[in-house]
DNA sequence: GTCAAGATTAGT
DNA sequence: CTAATCTTGACG
């Protein structure tokens, strides 16, 4: 387990902005993500309990939590800070890295500026879905893996709302890198 | 078994 | 703005 994933999900979510994500398809330089606390965030799949589904989110920090979302979707998590409190980060969006063509054809529409732009898009994209939820990011040996690293000179952290939640809409627990091409559009 | 809702996306 | 699409969790 990384000790830095080991804090609070709305302390590690913006120091994520900048680490690298590998799927089985590709990777991706995380540019957006959402903070979910545990029981005491309405807003978390976590808000209630461990369940079936969400059980991961209350493992220990680095395990992953994948759902589907719409019957359609997939979205990736982080789960951190203690074992039995559910806190995860979403992982929103990332900037492509390295060797785009295996995620160029996991994905059905052919625009580039679309392939991770969001959170169901960059799982297709990646070719990550619900049969990796519970592994562990941290081994370096799963086909999902979590590289650390950071922002570059001159990149700013920006903070807003999280989208497409109907709870909890004080808290402003979503980071992106300001201005950064790949960020999420939808509201 | 039944049922409603959902951390989204692409297309009108 | 809305359809698509189906798993999950609550209830009985």
């Amino acid at each position: 387990m990384r000790p830095e994933l080991d804090r609070h999900a709305t302390e590690v979510a913006p120091d994520l902005l900048g680490w690298l994500l590998t799927g089985p398809n590709g990777a991706g330089r995380i540019v957006e993500v959402e903070a979910y606390g545990g029981a005491d965030d309405e807003a978390s799949h976590a808000f209630g309990g461990p369940t079936g589904r969400n059980a991961p989110m209350f493992g220990a920090a680095g395990t992953l939590y994948v759902y589907l979302i719409y019957g359609i979707h997939h979205c990736v998590n982080v789960v951190t800070g203690p074992i039995g409190d559910g806190q995860a980060v979403l992982i929103r969006a990332l900037e492509p890295i390295g060797d785009r063509t295996r995620m160029e054809a996991a994905r059905p529409v052919r625009r580039d500026v679309d392939l991770t732009n969001g959170p169901g898009k960059l799982c297709q994209a990646l070719g990550i879905d619900r049969s990796h939820s519970g592994l562990d990011v941290c081994t370096g040996t799963g086909p999902v893996a979590l590289g650390s690293g950071g922002l570059e000179p001159g990149e700013e952290v920006a903070t807003a709302t999280r989208i497409g939640i109907n709870r909890a809409q004080s808290r402003h627990w979503r980071w992106t890198i300001e201005s950064n091409p790949w960020v999420s559009r939808s509201r």
